[in-house]
RNA sequence: GGGCCCAUAGCUCAGCUCGGUUAGAGCGCACCCCUGAUAAGGGUGAGGCCGAUGGUUCAAGUCCAUCUGGGCCCA
């Protein structure tokens, strides 16, 4: 038999009940995932995943819909496999988790992406040069294009969505279900037109919901114009008022000035201008001009109200109210003059116009560039007309400073254009008047990290404004209002509506623009033609209203949703709080009354090496095929779920996912192969096969019980959303399986091996003659097919890879390991007790190999005794294992110290956590007393069970064991390795038998290298001759000539010279006092 | 300007909910071991005033306040 064996091994479910699949060391883990695909598509797994678990309590899952217009990325990745995660996880613990997927297909990124193909610049372009019906027909082609990217990743990195049954925001189906959506809300009169500054992209030519607005990179730092103008009273030109901006287009607009009716203002000298007065507020005056400036008259803001000034433009007709002094309660003196300039660019500014009459002059068109009328500024763009204006005004004198100023300003979150405030018709959702229903339905949800429920999401719900609802744009649901001349509106919320509407069968309508656009019918109430108002609406409305859309409920699957509603989990980055988090959970309150989702996990950002949030645009973006292909779909998800935490920003680089993989999956798959090597030459077969725990060793049995603990707490963990501390547990008991229990335990496995391959005729199937092996070969098998399913959410491909082999006996065994249950805690493996012990045995192993570094003395060379010095009372815990750290340390016996007092000091300290409640403000004064104390009579009376009483002066303190924190310390020149109450020392004493047996085993060494670098297979038998000159060698090998022949399967060995040396393998070997010549040959079978 | 989050070893991160006097892991580094898991694996060690200051407390990486720096969100 070949070994290694060579990796084309065939795909998992094709079941042997002869043979485990070979396994290699060396592994593909790519190649074993790619495999493993093709056996889940083969096989339908996932589809078996689903009609295997039908009954069974389900748990609801809502996929938040990606726009499929740009490649997926790496962080997309993340959110991917934090929604497998626990979807897995919750159908393993017995729920029927229905995985639908989800596209986002309207809105602007797509027409934007449309617009940048057919090289559109300007809005009208659409309408004019390519035609409503075309543009719409590329959207429609457009959202598609990377549908199979998407497709392709997440089936690689293996997140189940069932991708036949997607519901697609941009079906006529789902448009109908937001339509009723929206009917519901027109019904509850909080769907209404408003009349609102709003922020307005003039470059998309339509405003943007606040949560739009909002949007993540939305907000930019940029420098502006920050200036003060003079504005000259009429009736007393020698005093202007002085107002400030940062937008100095608006002054183009200037309608009136506001002053803050309880704001105290001061005519000052203007510093530039002999003989002219300025009037700002009186707090104001130092910040702006300096100190010991003389105010000249104070008045009150309501000695203000009403004067008139000089506009800075005549663009704009004064009127009665125009250019005069207004009073206004959001004036204040944080910054600024104190004297606010009005403009309808501005909320507040458009509460004044309306209610004093103020002249509203557009002087900016729909696409943001000056309008004609602005002589001198007329076709330029809002943002550039800035300088111009500045210098204008500089020119003719009313310009009393500008200088620049930086601050963030808002930026359309799709095309980068500066925002313009704009006072527009509009439709809104009232989501302001629900603002206690939003924060109730809030109050239900399980946030995860917990902080963003009343943080973040809490604020944003708390300041909530409505909804603006209306986008003057193409590609979106269309807003189904229609309205007649005389304004009688009417809501539509179904095809079939529509139909009785027009008389005509609508059924099969694309309801998009600009086909119901072209749908007009004769107003109900006064019987003129009504036509549609031309709105789509925001995207965001789209797939917040998934819950029910997704089923065209309620025209279809009423029963499905009732099942599916609300969601049991969703998750998504941190950047949906305002975006699907909101929208959701604001249109679920609106229509039953509560959220539609009892858990949010919510991701973190993904940040480069060098702390930059990943995106686009940066072109930090990691392309995950790279990892992939590199390392494997099992080791990115694996670092990416339990690499950190998953709601915090994380810096991840593509070497950090390779070391995932192989610290701790090449871990994982080095013991399970070792076990597979090992479980095919002995033909060992564990169905069937029960040991009873009690009956095995202590090392099987303590094993088990880390299994145990591993089980509940990965099960608690994932049962509370949280995948690092699971993981974390996952990874440790992996490691302590890898590197304790089958380093301890390999020999039991090749106990019968030497003569296995050498058996003629296989004896009963499955049989191992040895009963300890075969506890040994059961142990690490429950042990391994546990992990399997542990981990199987984690990393789905290698956890199905092991357990379908591992089980590939047991006919009952599930086709997949997700087709299996989740583990159950077992109370016959529990055992926290035994688990204290052998962490004692491994501190005491750990601090022997320190001894052993210390003193420079190799573990090949047995010692006689390990010196342990521990408390009496954990003497007894170490008794049963001092066998098992014999061996680990190479010594021949292990001995708990006594009478070593001479040799070791101790420090005693107290056990504040004790004390420290007992004695309050005195635990100073105990430790000062134990510092000064007599360790040895301290440790002797607590070791002897007595109480240690310490006089305190006026007190007496009673200390027991619990209360004290005794260390040992090594005297001066007794080497001992120490930590806490702990320390090893080792007898460095060597005589001729110690000796002997360590050049023995250093020959074994030896032989197997030589071995190795012949070529020879592990069970192949050798001739060996192993000779030396000097005479303790020579002794040495006498002794234990059968030793070294069993270990190096050598059943013919020679101490002597071979008479032909010239065809054999040879090596030199130093050991003490000499060296030793080693031949060998392999011994041909028959 | 306001809110939230973060700051722990050279790097990437745990620990903080519930305070206990010796703060952990991995990577990297140094030295060593193992050689029947082997293009692996293991051990030992060096490396931290837990961002700063102040407070609460017998006791603070952990709780509170302020500040600094970074990020995110908002005005």
């Amino acid at each position: 038999m070949p070994y290694p064996w060579p990796m084309s091994s065939p795909a998992p479910a094709q079941r042997s009940t002869s043979a485990y699949r070979p396994v290699s060391s060396q592994v593909s883990f790519p190649a074993m995932e790619e495999r493993i695909l093709e056996a889940w598509e083969r096989d339908k797994i996932f589809q078996r995943s689903l009609t295997e678990r039908e009954g069974l309590p389900e748990w609801v899952f809502y996929e938040g819909p990606p726009t499929a217009n740009g490649k997926p990325g790496l962080h997309h990745v993340i959110s991917r496999s934090i929604k497998d995660l626990f979807c897995r996880f919750q159908a393993m613990r017995g729920h029927y988790v229905h995985r639908k997927a989800g596209w986002d297909c309207h809105g602007l990124p797509v027409e934007i992406a449309v617009e940048r193909e057919l090289g559109i610049t300007q809005k009208s372009e659409i309408e004019d040069r390519v035609g409503i019906e075309a543009f719409v027909e590329r959207c429609r082609e457009s959202v598609k294009r990377y549908v199979d990217d998407w497709e392709r990743l997440t089936d690689r990195i293996g997140f189940w969505l069932d991708f036949d049954d997607a519901y697609w925001t941009m079906d006529p189906g789902y448009v109908e279900t937001v339509w009723w959506v929206l009917k519901q809300l027109w019904d509850k009169h909080l769907l209404e037109e408003d009349f609102k500054v709003v922020p307005y992209c003039p470059r998309c030519g339509t405003s943007l919901s606040s949560h739009e607005q909002h949007y993540a990179g939305s907000y930019q730092t940029v420098t502006d114009p920050s200036v003060y103008v003079r504005l000259p009273l009429v009736n007393e030109p020698v005093t202007a008022l002085l107002v400030w901006t940062t937008t100095p287009w608006t002054l183009l607009a200037n309608m009136a000035a506001a002053v803050g009716v309880d704001i105290t203002y001061a005519r000052v000298a203007d510093p530039h201008i002999d003989g002219k007065d300025l009037i700002l507020a009186r707090e104001r005056v130092e910040p702006l001009l300096g100190e010991g400036v003389e105010i000249l008259e104070e008045l009150s803001g309501s000695d203000l109200v009403g004067r008139r000034y000089e506009p800075p433009f005549d663009f704009v007709e004064s009127g009665e109210v125009g250019h005069t002094v207004r009073a206004g309660d959001f004036v204040s003196t944080d910054e600024g003059t104190g004297i606010v300039h009005l403009a309808p660019y501005g909320e507040d500014d458009m509460v004044v116009a309306r209610r004093d009459g103020l002249p509203v002059v557009q002087m900016i068109d729909s696409t943001g560039h000056v309008v004609d009328t602005a002589d001198g500024f007329a076709g330029m763009w809002f943002k550039d007309a800035d300088e111009r204006i500045v210098e204008d005004m500089r020119a003719r004198g009313i310009l009393f400073h500008s200088e620049l100023y930086e601050h963030s300003y808002p930026h359309c979150w799709r095309c980068g254009t500066p925002l313009m405030y704009y006072a527009r018709r509009d439709w809104y959702i009232r989501t302001s008047q629900l603002h206690d229903q939003l924060l109730a339905s809030n109050e239900a949800v399980n946030w995860q990290p917990p902080t963003i429920k009343y943080g973040r999401f809490g604020d944003w719900l708390a300041n909530n404004v409505d909804w603006s609802l209306s986008r003057d744009r193409y590609w979106g649901t269309p807003l189904p209002v229609w309205r007649c001349e005389d304004n009688h509106a009417v809501c539509v919320g179904s095809r079939s509506e529509l139909s009785e509407l027009t008389g005509e069968d609508q059924s099969e309508l694309d309801p998009h623009r600009p086909f119901v656009d072209r749908i007009t019918f004769g107003c109900p109430r006064c019987g003129k033609t009504a036509t549609r108002v031309t709105s789509v609406i925001d995207a965001w409305f789209d797939s917040g209203s998934m819950p029910f859309a997704q089923w065209h409920y309620p025209f279809e699957n009423r029963e499905v949703f009732q099942r599916r509603f609300p969601a049991d989990f969703i998750s998504e980055a941190i950047d949906q709080t305002r975006g699907w988090f909101y929208s959701l959970l604001a249109i679920s309150t609106m229509l039953e009354g509560r959220s539609s989702y009892d858990n949010v996990v919510c991701l973190g950002l993904l940040v480069d090496t060098e702390g930059r949030k990943m995106s686009k645009s940066l072109g930090n973006v990691i392309d995950p095929w790279v990892p992939i292909d590199e390392s494997g779909a099992d080791a990115m998800r694996w670092l990416l779920l339990t690499g950190g935490s998953p709601w915090q920003a994380r810096q991840i680089g593509v070497q950090m996912i390779q070391e995932s993989l192989r610290k701790h999956l090449m871990t994982l798959w080095n013991t399970y192969s070792f076990w597979v090597t090992y479980a095919s030459l002995e033909d060992f077969d564990p169905t069937g096969l029960d040991i009873d725990v009690t009956d095995r060793s202590e090392t099987d049995r303590w094993v088990l019980a880390e299994l145990d603990d591993t089980v509940r707490v990965v099960t608690e963990a994932l049962e509370g959303f949280d995948p690092i501390r699971s993981g974390r547990r996952i990874e440790r008991f992996v490691d302590d399986l890898s590197n304790w229990y089958v380093r301890r335990s390999r020999r039991r496995f090749w106990n019968t091996s030497a003569s296995g391959s050498e058996r003629g005729g296989r004896e009963e199937e499955g049989a191992v003659g040895d009963p300890d092996t075969a506890a040994a070969f059961l142990t690490l098998w429950e042990c391994l097919t546990t992990v399997a399913r542990l981990t199987a959410p984690f990393t789905p491909f290698v956890a199905d890879e092991i357990f379908t082999n591992l089980t590939t006996r047991d006919d009952t065994a599930p086709d997949s390991v997700h087709l299996a249950d989740w583990p159950a805690p077992d109370n016959v493996r529990r055992n926290d007790e035994l688990r204290v012990r052998m962490a004692l045995a491994r501190k005491i192993t750990t601090l022997g190999r320190a001894a052993r570094t210390e003193a420079k003395v190799r573990v090949r060379q047995p010692l006689a005794r390990a010196l342990v010095v521990l408390p009496s009372s954990e003497a007894g815990q170490l008794a049963d294992l001092s066998s098992l750290v014999a061996e680990e340390l190479n010594v021949k016996s292990v001995e708990v110290a006594s009478g070593l007092e001479e040799l070791v000091d101790y420090t005693v300290k107290p056990n504040f956590k004790t004390l420290g409640p007992r004695y309050g403000k005195r635990v100073g004064e105990i430790a000062k007393a134990l510092a000064g104390a007599n360790g040895h009579a301290l440790v002797r009376d607590i070791e002897s069970g007595r109480v240690a009483t310490l006089s305190l002066g006026d007190t007496e303190v009673e200390l027991t064991a619990d209360d004290l924190d005794i260390r040992v310390v090594g005297r001066e020149g007794f080497s001992l390795a120490q930590d806490g109450p702990h320390g090893v020392a080792l007898d460095l004493d060597l005589d001729d038998e110690l000796t002997d047996e360590g050049v023995a085993r250093e020959v074994v060494r030896a032989v197997q290298d030589l071995r190795k670098s012949s070529g020879l297979e592990v069970e192949d038998r050798i001739e060996l001759w192993l000779v030396s000159e000097e005479p303790a060698p020579r002794r040495a090998l006498a002794n234990h000539a059968d030793y070294i022949a069993s270990e190096v399967l050598a059943p013919a060995l020679h101490l002597e010279a071979p008479a032909d040396a010239s065809r054999l393998a040879t090596d030199t070997i130093e050991v003490p006092h000499g060296t030793i010549t080693a031949y060998l040959s392999a011994i041909t079978p028959g």
